[in-house]
DNA sequence: TTGTAAGCGTTATCAT
DNA sequence: ATGATAACGCTTACAA
């Protein structure tokens, strides 16, 4: 690797003048200044950042511990979203998996400070509570998609009650008035909050409780949690006919257009379909294409760096309730 | 940051002979060790990965330049398994994105040396040919998922030809003789593959042309390229009666079980369904459960690190032919 | 405007 | 078995 000294060699001045030059000190000779920047495309110097590391105090290195988060596929745009942040803000990111065999998160924390990492993002798979290590308080942390039980730690979660309300809001509007809700376990944050924002938004609209239903598409049969999609769907349909299926996530739906198809129900004519999710392409894939609240992932995983560099640099980590994000609805033709 | 000579004065010796402890080196008293390895535990020391890398010669670290790749939900196993292979052998793998705002490869690859990477892997979204910027010569450079039409680079790619004899020849075994296969455009690589694996089977079992039928389930209009899965489904359905139908990928598949639902036939039982991908929770999602031959993402990810470590110790890059990864079939129940 | 000297936290060399 | 000293490639502080 050429160093900053063979520069300056090749260009006839001291290394110091090159290293002033490589940083965009103005207090160069243009005439020098030409012939530094010369010597460095031919040679292509490339500043070693390690070495740049030790002397300045800063290593741009912002951790990012994924809790198998690269294995669902939607939440790999929070990984998006925090690299896209990082790189505008001239930080490196270095993602580390929770997956890895016998990973445990103090481990990859190590892995973080060895690097030196200003700040440390841990990112859940699906919105939870996740109780960290304490070995996390020693670097600004900021937790996404997830967050702490006591509030140690700054985070970012998606705001489902919001979503759940504006998506509920959405079908009222649209004249819907018999909403049956597949949602997720009750186990499940998300879950919770969900149920909270339907039932404001009905409760405003002056629902009565017999025009509205929620069903649970999980079971738990002992340690076996089994999908009943399937069954609610054909359950619901038959005992309470509802105009408008509103489901817990996109996966759900997929199921729940299949009982449709075979009962030859046409979704956004004789039922509308609407749903949490957005992902990839299984909205589009439908037929109608679904309409659905995204997941704000990718914002989620850019605040998620502006957060942690605010708090590296000002030290003044105000955790508190979790910050959340806002749903948009990915309109589509389901409803 | 606590420093190696911190811990030197806490053990009352000097930072060399830490030095020594922290590297296993085995010329150090007990009682001392015994020492040092307390005052590190105490004072939470850990080395400077930074200084390390600029006395030693080497960084320990691999980028990884993904062309959009972890958008693609299935391919980001290459990630993973990358990252697995990569702790491994205790490297640190650098992930980029392609996608990143104004961000091309050539500047990710700088982003690489200027971290001093050992090594490069290019990995992109679904198999294709790549043409890299000649800057990546300047290091040891493996593909995955892609490969160089002059095979400059040693490349990893799945074998789809083998995949598609493999299902193929599951498919003529379980009793199936008439089969249509709803292929990709053939403009990609894997179509083309799988036609030849697909026909090399039914060759191999002696089907004659009108016993099999190849349709694409991709029309181009001008600069539109339109999915008309559910009519050729239909089309295929009614005009050549298949017994058994394959499909180009797993969201081909989904369409298709949604056409069969349609029409009453049932999966499994009065046609059989197989396809490419094995992609997250769809072949799950699908009832019955959609048998498909899997691509070997996180295998793929593992050899690509493998082989950037042999490459940058041996300095024998071989490249020519790319090395094809085995797919298996996950089978269910759709045939 | 430029250069010298010191120092960052390590490892390598060589003496003790 | 241990430690002094140099070296890695760079930035900072200060002097010229």
């Amino acid at each position: 690797m050429v160093t900053i000294k063979q520069v300056a060699q090749r260009a006839g001045v001291s290394f110091k003048t090159v290293s002033r030059v490589v940083n965009n000190d103005p207090t160069v000779k243009p005439e020098n200044r030409e012939k530094i920047l010369a010597a460095i495309e031919e040679l292509g110097y490339q500043p070693n950042i390690a070495a740049r590391m030790i002397r300045k105090k800063n290593s741009d290195v912002i951790g990012f511990i994924s809790d198998e988060i690269s294995t669902t596929p939607s939440s790999v745009d929070i990984i998006r979203g925090a690299q896209d942040m990082a790189w505008e803000k001239g930080k490196t990111l270095m993602v580390f998996n929770l997956n890895q065999k016998d990973a445990n998160p103090a481990q990859l924390f190590d892995e973080c400070t060895q690097h030196r990492a200003e700040g440390v993002i841990y990112g859940a798979m699906y919105h939870q509570p996740v109780k960290l290590p304490d070995s996390f308080q020693k670097l600004p942390t900021v937790m996404v998609n997830c967050f702490d039980p006591e509030q140690k730690y700054p985070a970012i979660v998606p705001d489902d009650e919001q979503a759940a309300y504006y998506v509920t809001r959405q079908l009222l509007a649209k004249g819907y008035r018999r909403i049956a809700f597949l949602n997720l376990n009750p186990d499940i944050v998300a879950a919770q909050l969900r149920l909270s924002g339907f039932k404001q938004a009905l409760n405003e609209h002056g629902i009565a409780d017999d025009n509205y239903i929620v069903k649970t598409i999980e079971q738990v049969e002992g340690d076996e949690v089994k999908d009943v999609t399937r069954e609610m769907t054909l359950d619901v349909l038959e005992n309470f006919k509802p105009d408008a299926i509103l489901c817990g996530k996109d996966l759900v739906a997929v199921r729940v257009y299949f009982v449709l198809e075979s009962l030859k129900i046409k979704v956004g004519e004789d039922i509308g379909v609407a749903s949490f999710d957005n992902w990839d392409v299984i909205p589009d894939i439908l037929i109608p294409g679904l309409s659905t609240m995204s997941l704000p992932y990718y914002e989620m995983g850019r605040r998620a760096v502006q957060k942690v560099i605010e708090a590296s640099e000002n030290k003044n980590e105000q955790s508190g309730e979790p910050e959340k994000i806002t749903c948009l609805l990915a309109s589509r033709a389901s409803f």
